[in-house]
DNA sequence: AGGGTGAACGAGCATTCGATCAGAGCCTGT
DNA sequence: ACAGGCTCTGATCGAATGCTCGTTCACCCT
């Protein structure tokens, strides 16, 4: 809580009572360091030395008291360790069925602090993103957009129902939908093209990537992946991207432990924003958890995908414990 | 002991999370404002901001340990009220004949701790001042120079052997003593000019004027005053002075009790420094203490003739009341 | 003695900070 | 509706800050 590690310089009385003397100057009457130099008789540079030496002596503390977070030693770590925006961290549920719900509903009451009027809100796939309405419950409406960060087909699985996501939390906002209607893999490069040289899907792209808030999970690369389930990838596609170093990925697009892409012919065939289209995001939200699902949120983190995570306290401990 | 006076600004949770993260950011991550306006995807006048209000808000502390003084409010009043550059204040003696010997004790353990090489130290007249060599005990030995501020005559007077004090002091620490051999008063003002463009005289002065830190005291307007036990003043010139707004001196020069100078005939026939003198010192000290005392060294404070104060409690007390 | 070493210092300079200002939205009252 | 006041915002620029570098000087080892 102190920006200094404590008191393991040993100052002479004399140099601690300047340094004391200085700092009130500083720090209390707010005195310009030229000023204090005049008064005491000494160089502004001397002053500036004195004032460091006193920051890391310890005769100054300087103490942050922020409203207590639930675990906020653990968000604290992992907002420095990772440089991110914010982070919100709920606690673990006993048994792990219960965790898209926990999440979920963290990230609602997290993304209704965020809410403002103008503010274009991208939603990703994902069943713990499909479980963010039912607990969505802004205190007041804005006028936000809800849009949907990749292509939405007229897929029968309920949590690709992206469009019903967004559109469900518009509603509860107050706020309008809009949706890239295109699937969200097509079968070849040409048609991805030609879908994205739509007029309508073009700019709802163009709305997506402009969007000042995105929220979205990131997926394994194993047999319980959705991308699997769903048939996009093959069976021996898993081990071919893991023999490549793909430890998951974000948005359909692949990358290894580094964060560092990992391309794959899906690339070529999804309708949505890329990876780097995360990276110039204002706010891009990981809402994730789960023993295997760390690891991928360490590697999207370091690629700089995300600067946002919402998870629960067990993950979070892992991600802290692997370290940056 | 803080620096904002308290939370009067209620903040909203939304902007009490934020504050303290940015805070945290800049004080203990030292991001500048800029880096942090990236991260957090603000303007860097944004963050400026909240930091404001954070700190206002009372979200950061800072909080400056120094060594515990005897009379830490006292002096800090004092510091603060007349923007001195330091201050050392020593318990009151029960009765007021002790009062010269702590205040010399207390000066004379200020003025160890100033000491260091090449220092050139000025010694004033004074009863106060002539008790310094008594406690005085430098732990090293330093090259040091003490020199008299003002003529000091083969007055047979013990408190105008400002040589003898000078010379003691040197001793003890080690340094070498010069005088301003020549009477502190003299006669007229063309046998004082003369004095003056004697060589050696002009160069001690010179000597004097360069001086790094004086030590002296302040004189009454009254019968007590040393001036007048010693015949540089008549009785008449007392009521005089006293009708002409003065309300004390310091080196025979007299001032009001704005700290104006107040012109009178012995200023043409005193050989030492002069008030104008005095302000250009880095270090200048009055040693005092005393109810008559403190609106005359008041005064002097006031005309900027003294920047460090020596004194008791009891008279420290008094000049806070008094006001700056 | 002499030469090396490292600390302290301040001049000069690049960066960072904060006061001011004009403009954009928003509320309010006519 | 619209004018006027209000707050909030980011641009601009002078001031404040902190860093680098060359110098000095004490100290110490050869």
């Amino acid at each position: 809580m102190t920006s200094a590690p404590g008191q393991q310089l040993a100052l002479t009385p004399a140099q601690h009572r300047l340094c004391a003397r200085i700092a009130r100057l500083y720090y209390e009457s707010e005195l310009t360091q030229e000023q204090i130099g005049e008064v005491l008789g000494l160089s502004r540079m001397k002053v500036n030395r004195l004032l460091r030496l006193a920051r890391e002596a310890g005769v100054v503390e300087i103490k942050v008291t922020g409203p207590e977070e639930p675990f906020g030693d653990l968000q604290h770590a992992l907002l420095t360790m990772f440089r991110l925006q914010d982070v919100r961290i709920v606690p673990s549920p006993p048994d792990a069925d219960g965790l898209r719900g926990v999440l979920a509903e963290g990230a609602a009451r997290w993304l209704e602090e965020q809410l403002h009027d103008g503010l274009v809100v991208g939603i990703g796939l994902g069943r713990t993103v499909a479980e963010l309405p039912e607990t969505f419950a802004p205190d007041t409406r804005v006028g936000c957009v809800f849009i949907t960060v990749e292509g939405v087909g007229t897929s029968p699985h309920a949590e690709f129902a992206a469009y019903d996501v967004a559109s469900r939390l518009a509603t509860k906002a107050g706020g309008v939908v809009e949706v890239i209607s295109a699937p969200t893999f097509v079968s070849d490069p040409v048609m991805r093209d030609q879908l994205l040289a739509e007029p309508s899907i073009a700019s709802s792209l163009d709305v997506a990537r402009g969007a000042g808030l995105v929220i979205q999970s990131v997926g394994t690369i194993s047999s319980d992946a959705t991308l699997y389930r769903h048939g996009t990838l093959a069976e021996d596609d898993l081990a071919r991207l893991r023999s490549a170093g793909a430890v998951g990925d974000a948005l359909g697009h692949f990358f290894d432990e580094h964060g560092e892409p990992v391309p794959w012919p899906t690339d070529e065939t999804h309708i949505g924003l890329t990876l780097d289209d995360l990276r110039q995001l204002k706010t891009s939200v990981v809402l994730a958890g789960g023993e295997e699902k760390a690891p991928i949120m360490r590697a999207a983190i370091r690629g700089g995908y995300f600067n946002v995570v919402v998870t629960d306290e067990d993950t979070a401990r892992r991600l802290v414990e692997m370290g940056p």
